[in-house]
DNA sequence: TTTACTGCAAAGCATTTGCAGGGCG
DNA sequence: CGCCCTGCAAATGCTTTGCAGTAAA
């Protein structure tokens, strides 16, 4: 067995839980960099990836590729403009009951779950296509 | 005012929907040499982003990065392992009433949704953490 | 002819991996 | 002393972009 908690996991979870955002790898490397806390990219990737097996961080993987994280207690789903890729937050979420029957009917351990809508905004609706 | 659709949009819209599973743009890519459809890696980028803007083809992107793309009325959605990867599919839905009050309530028009739902599948809770 | 589409190759970027040094038990 | 954690740099892989040739209107 081996100690529950390295130093770059705690140091990169506390700082999740102190911002308010998902937020991504880079962003939290530069974070961390900020606060005068030394730490390697390649750390914070594979601190975020042992929370994430941990189920203690969730992550949300953007079109462009790029994932941002946050703590794992957080239900908050998005609505995304395709075109110009704005986010709005969505709080309401009715799939509790159905995430609590795949877990009994599929013998899953369920962290978390993601509910993203996509299309396109207002001001990218006038736009047209291109 | 363009033509409503290209060559390459064509080819692409038509294997999708000939396809049962989603795929990725570099399958696609495969497929279409393997169908002695001459076409570039770019162009099927290209097309894809067209017809992803157009409402036609929706995209599921993966942890990994790579994204998946299929005709948008599939309304089918994920059990994912956080740890091997393994997906399983989901038909259960839960969310349309909440797109349609999402449509109205932020002037959105919405295209389609994912709903991914993550943890452990039972072989890799038997592994442990790691 | 004029404009838009296409293909190739080069670039871009987030993420992962190899490896050697360092810290902790 | 030995093992895991770290950090740097190199490598990977998907996707995007620049540019010149091509097809279509």
């Amino acid at each position: 067995m081996k100690s529950r908690r390295t130093r770059s996991q705690t140091q990169v979870l506390d700082l999740l839980k102190q911002l308010e955002n998902a937020i991504s790898a880079q962003e939290l490397y530069a974070q961390l960099k900020q606060r005068k806390i030394s730490v390697g990219l390649a750390t914070v990737y594979r601190a975020l990836e042992s929370l994430k097996l941990e189920g203690v961080v969730q992550v949300r993987t953007l079109p462009s590729g790029e994932s941002l994280y946050s703590p794992a207690q957080a239900d908050t789903h998005h609505l995304t403009c395709l075109r110009c890729g704005n986010s709005i937050e969505v709080t309401e979420c009715p799939v509790h009951g159905l995430e609590h029957h795949l877990n009994e009917s599929h013998q899953f351990q369920i962290f978390y779950h993601t509910l993203e809508f996509f299309g396109l905004c207002e001001t990218c609706q006038l736009k047209g296509a291109s």
